[in-house]
DNA sequence: ATGCCGGGTCCTACCCGA
């Protein structure tokens, strides 16, 4: 079973490059981020001659999520659970497919808004790490996967790429990444690849991409009987090579 | 040195991203 996940910037602009990614790696499951675009203006045909079926949680502008799938799947949350019912962004889907729960989250990025943005992702970090523990006493094989703009070690981004105050790598929350991980959760490119730099995303300026000055924020985290499970866990770099590109790239996990 | 790109929208200057 491949499972992958890509932030698009717009999958407007991105459609093309998506149906080609799709062609060529034939993931079972697609999450995409920051489809920018309402619920209603998804564009799902293109993606359903290829034989997928989509499923987009959007609103106008900004954020935005949704799922491709070219097997059945039931959709059981377009919310996280947890979040104050008044909360209109559009961050976070869970559906059930094969007998696998399967989260794709947008987790907010934390420095915008100053201490009431950093709030907002720390209890968004709160919410999913209760999911998350729900799920695990539920004994249910879970993949979490998404855009989580955490960047989790200092090996996770080029030196200089950010600043140590940044909120992808602020201790509160690389605290709460821990917190998942130390529940039990398996950070699946880590664990084929221990060490080394792998970056998801590179900025469009300052020739980030050309200095390879990324990070690694684009993850998926697997609940224990799917680590076991686990083969392969990628980032597609060459898609950032290309024309017009989103500024993440597309991660790819394979389970046996 | 956060606003150099690149997306969005109240169409054009401004918000947001990481």
């Amino acid at each position: 079973m491949k499972i992958a996940t890509w932030n698009v910037n717009s999958i407007r602009q991105r459609e093309q490059h998506v149906q080609n990614w799709l062609e060529a790696n034939q993931p079972d499951v697609l999450f995409l981020q920051e489809i920018k675009c309402e619920t209603h203006a998804f564009p799902s045909l293109p993606f359903h001659s290829l034989g997928y079926t989509a499923e987009a949680v959007g609103q106008k502008s900004y954020n935005g999520v949704a799922v491709l799938a070219r097997k059945p799947f039931t959709v059981i949350h377009r919310a996280l659970p947890g979040l104050p019912e008044d909360d209109a962004q559009s961050r976070y889907i869970e559906i059930e497919m094969d007998g696998i729960t399967l989260i794709g989250i947008y987790l907010p990025n934390g420095n915008s808004r100053g201490d009431e943005g950093f709030a907002y992702k720390m209890a968004w970090m709160d919410r999913l790490a209760d999911r998350a523990q729900e799920l695990l006493d539920a004994d249910r094989p879970f993949v979490i996967t998404g855009d989580f703009n955490v960047a989790p070690t200092d090996e996770d981004y080029a030196p200089g790429a950010l600043s140590p105050t940044d909120a992808l790598v602020r201790p509160e929350t690389r605290a709460r990444f821990r917190r998942m991980i130390w529940m039990g959760l398996t950070d699946a490119i880590r664990a084929l690849h221990p060490r080394g730099r792998i970056y998801t995303f590179w900025d469009y300026q300052a020739g980030a991409w050309q200095r390879d000055s990324g990070l690694r924020i684009d993850h998926a985290l697997l609940s224990p009987t799917l680590a076991e499970r686990l083969i392969a866990a990628e980032p597609d770099r060459n898609e950032r090579a290309r024309t017009q590109p989103s500024d993440h790239v597309p991660v790819m996990i394979e389970l046996k």
